[in-house]
DNA sequence: GGAAGATCCTTGAATTAGTCAAACATTGCA
DNA sequence: TGCAATGTTTGACTAATTCAAGGATCTTCC
């Protein structure tokens, strides 16, 4: 099933595909992430904290762009899985930062991997296509940052 | 924040620039939705009821991908909010088939428009670009189907 | 025709995700 | 010192989702 609206210019074109390339994506990356015992947004927390860099719960919060107290209940549940665990903050005592352990370290990376996993339709282009496909992307994601 | 993983293959490094985007993406139709007082799920739902088409919800637990009674609570939603009807299904008294209401037609256009305005990455590439990007993920998409 | 099994939807109980408001501790400033 | 700002938690609530179980209706097959 596709649901496509009334076209108008390429790039209107390019987002419908995009959309869903990207909606089957998800379904394929929470399936494996099941299969960790991870869910979607546990994988994406994961995802930020980088090893031998523990992060304030607060700024957890900024780059998942949520509640304070959804990091809470994040942290909680990566702490009772073993992934991670709330260190005191030197020098602000109001501060707890998410660090990972040894197994979160290593799931984490299982999840990146995971998660740059080209999906069939992507893996189904021509290496030219590929290329191209990397190339467009790359210069999107540049030109925003500039 | 950029997450990369060890990157190997073109199509490798074209799908971290994707799911970047569309991370990015979603969160901001998470927010025009919600403007509209949708939320995601209830909105995908909402895009797979076609005007003049009731669908019945066993077929729609199957294009969702999730068990039927998760469909009987998007129903209720809908419901409550006036964007669909369960319908008897003439020849199976099992059988509810959900069809959208005027409003429910009404709103499901905007959320097509919505869904495929293309986000600010994907907006900013040269107008070449755009159109290379979409006629490469039109054949992703169609060597899949195909 | 009627029993057995399959199909469709709902209900109830559980978990996760998320928001908001309120509380608490700690910091930093005036 | 006193007070406002900051960081985390708690509690209450809604939404999304799954699973197991139940009730209604169909189908099949003797």
């Amino acid at each position: 099933m596709v649901v496509v609206a009334k076209t108008k210019t390429p790039a209107h074109e390019a987002q419908q595909f995009f959309f869903e390339i990207g909606m089957q994506t998800r379904q394929l990356v929470v399936a494996s992430l099941s299969e960790l015992g991870l869910t979607f947004p546990l994988a994406h927390a994961l995802r930020l904290l980088e090893p031998g860099h523990p992060r304030p719960m607060s700024e957890l919060a900024e780059l998942l762009v949520c509640d304070a107290s959804n990091v809470t209940a994040l942290a909680d549940r990566l702490e009772s899985k073993g992934l991670a665990e709330r260190q005191p903050h030197p020098g602000d005592r109001r501060v707890k930062a998410l660090a990972l352990t040894e197994d979160g370290i290593e799931l984490r990376e299982r999840v990146l991997e995971l998660m740059s996993e080209p999906p069939p339709p992507i893996a189904a282009l021509s290496v030219s296509d590929q290329r191209a496909l990397r190339d467009i992307l790359r210069r999107a994601v540049e030109i925003q940052r500039g």
